[in-house]
DNA sequence: CTGAAAGCGCTAACAG
DNA sequence: CTGTTAGCGCTTTCAG
């Protein structure tokens, strides 16, 4: 009915052509040195003309294995893992390999989906994105192929044995940003964190920020802090709206002149309820993010933020899983800087207190 | 050298484990009638227990294609196309098919990646997200499964033949933003347009602001339109910061009260041109977008959009191209209203001249 | 250097 | 109802 009769060709259809046997256009192919330099010309002139494209699946099962690197977004809606696909199509590509993208939900488990895809599309390799280890050892077990966690939280206290990981060190940097504060002579910080039993990303760097009041002898005051509710998702406007417009409404009794915000998409969210509570950012209250987020630097005010070096860890996740597979390489765990990025966010408080 | 030992068990495994012959767990796996309740039973649970995962190359080879939808986003870093994927994986995977995201270079013609695409991943439809028609007619006829095109721009006036699109009527929706603006007293309006040959979504909109003006008796002042250099990316902050700017730069010569920008990622960047040049939205001057993009309702000042009904539209799209796979209807063109979004960012003029 | 032949794991006739 | 058999298109020994 419709315009059939162009069914692909095969290799067969190639060697009969050329009238060479079907194992030489293999060869050609395949870039296989043992065959003469003008017999691939010929079949590879034909290959082309006849747009000739071996059949991976055919490739595939002879080769008991793909070519497949999985990629596993937790949260792909989030904006900063969205920048990241681009880069591993690319990475991946230049070795040969092919990107597999596949979004899980917040509630499903990210192991047993990896499980599921290596087996179902014979992945090669898997990257994390996102998320959190869920079982300390259990899970990432049973995966027989190498995988690299990227931008995955992990207590650095109890680093990961056998596990390669890319990563910012989460806790170091947010303790970073929050030391930021303190030096422009902010006391009174609040923060916006994730979940309240957030283990991942969220926890972290939440904890990086207790750990920067004690260093600097500020008292935690849990009023302070604005968990998101337990059924949002974390790291998006909205949730940030709301957890922002919280703490403001009880400014009056639990005042603060610096906000930290788990990530910039939650920073934004919070612009707005800041300016829409008639405040401004930073003459009322400075503003801090976390991840580096190409429009935060077109905002106003352009967002102070600590940016995560999105292509330099994509690079190395990449590379790093590659050679585990290839087997050049060994685990690793790899720590990149964040950068502290000063924009306009952040007001520096006159009369700084102590020193 | 690594844990190796535990390969991917095989259906000949699983018959032999069962007691059964090959077919007949074939048979149980997919859910074939002709075999006892019993025995299915018995080799499903083998099948779990032993953790069971057919080889899709082997199937798909079997089949002679794939349950595989192409992807094909021309523009990946676009955020707007960034939050259809995940929509696409879902549509598609509740009717049992797989998607394939491929990122396709500005540059590159993407009719010819799809065609490559096509054959080495045996795909049984193509879905073209973002881009243009690049020659009329030539071009997709080469492709043999069904596609269709989703928010790719074209031109109304000369209607697809034969082709499945799905998309807002970028031209006629670009108008109606104007007259919006003109109804609120606006008649200097500038533009942020995309390259000067484009031909794209960003050629249709520009030509609904021509054509709102003229049938508004209002002159197109060509120096109040701002093209993005022909180097530059489309659709991102940065271009449009840069264009606002030079329209901001030649303000004094040729003023205007209203900026329209042919999707809302340029706005940001014009909201940034704007600030910066100490001028303020929507009080100096009124900005429009296009697209609705979820940080839109978040800007200070939320800005006033033409908001995309995103999700119906990808779900039409997976349902379009599905049913033309599975034979059960045919081509069509569906164009979805786009809804005018009134925030913050337009103000109504005191003095409206005329009527 | 090149061709013939044997599968990779699975499905789909075709016989029991 | 169930088992046997013949490929799907490709790579890869193993002989020419």
């Amino acid at each position: 009915m419709k315009d059939e009769g162009k069914k692909p060709c095969t290799i067969r259809d190639i060697a009969r052509e050329a009238g060479v046997g079907i194992s030489t256009v293999s060869r050609a192919i395949n870039d296989d040195p043992r065959i003469k330099a003008e017999t691939k010309e010929r079949v590879l002139s034909i290959v082309r003309e006849r747009n000739f494209v071996p059949n991976m699946s055919a490739r595939n099962l002879q080769a008991r294995q793909t070519n497949n690197i999985g990629i596993l977004v937790r949260g792909i809606e989030n904006s900063f893992f969205q920048s990241m696909y681009k880069g591993f199509e690319t990475e991946l590509g230049r070795r040969g390999y092919t990107s597999v993208l596949h979004a899980v939900e917040e509630d499903e488990a990210i192991v047993d989906e990896a499980l599921a895809l290596e087996r179902e599309k014979r992945l090669k390799g898997i990257i994390f994105l996102g998320g959190k280890i869920e079982d300390p050892d259990i899970p990432f077990q049973k995966l027989v192929v190498p995988f690299v966690l990227c931008t995955v939280a992990q207590d650095l206290k109890a680093p990961l044995k056998g596990i390669s990981t890319v990563s910012v060190d989460d806790e170091g940097e947010s303790r970073r940003a929050i030391n930021y504060l303190i030096e422009k002579g902010h006391e009174r910080i609040a923060v916006i964190a994730g979940k309240e039993d957030d283990q991942a990303v969220g926890g972290q760097r939440l904890k990086g920020y207790r750990g920067a009041l004690s260093e600097n002898g500020i008292e935690y005051d849990e009023k302070l802090v604005s968990y998101m509710p337990k059924d949002s998702v974390e790291f998006t406007y909205e949730s940030g709206y709301l957890a922002a417009k919280r703490l403001l409404e009880a400014k009056k009794e639990h005042d603060f002149s610096a906000l930290f915000c788990i990530s910039d998409s939650v920073a934004f969210g919070a612009y707005r309820a800041i300016s829409e509570a008639g405040l401004n950012v930073p003459s009322d209250i400075s503003v801090m993010g976390f991840d580096g987020l190409p429009i935060g630097k077109y905002m106003t005010p352009s967002l102070t933020t600590m940016v995560q070096p999105v292509s330099d860890m994509v690079r190395s996740a990449a590379e790093l899983l590659l050679d585990e597979i290839e087997d050049k390489k060994c685990v690793k765990n790899l720590f990149y800087d964040a950068q502290l990025i000063e924009r306009e966010s952040v007001k520096a408080l006159k009369q700084k207190k102590r020193r």
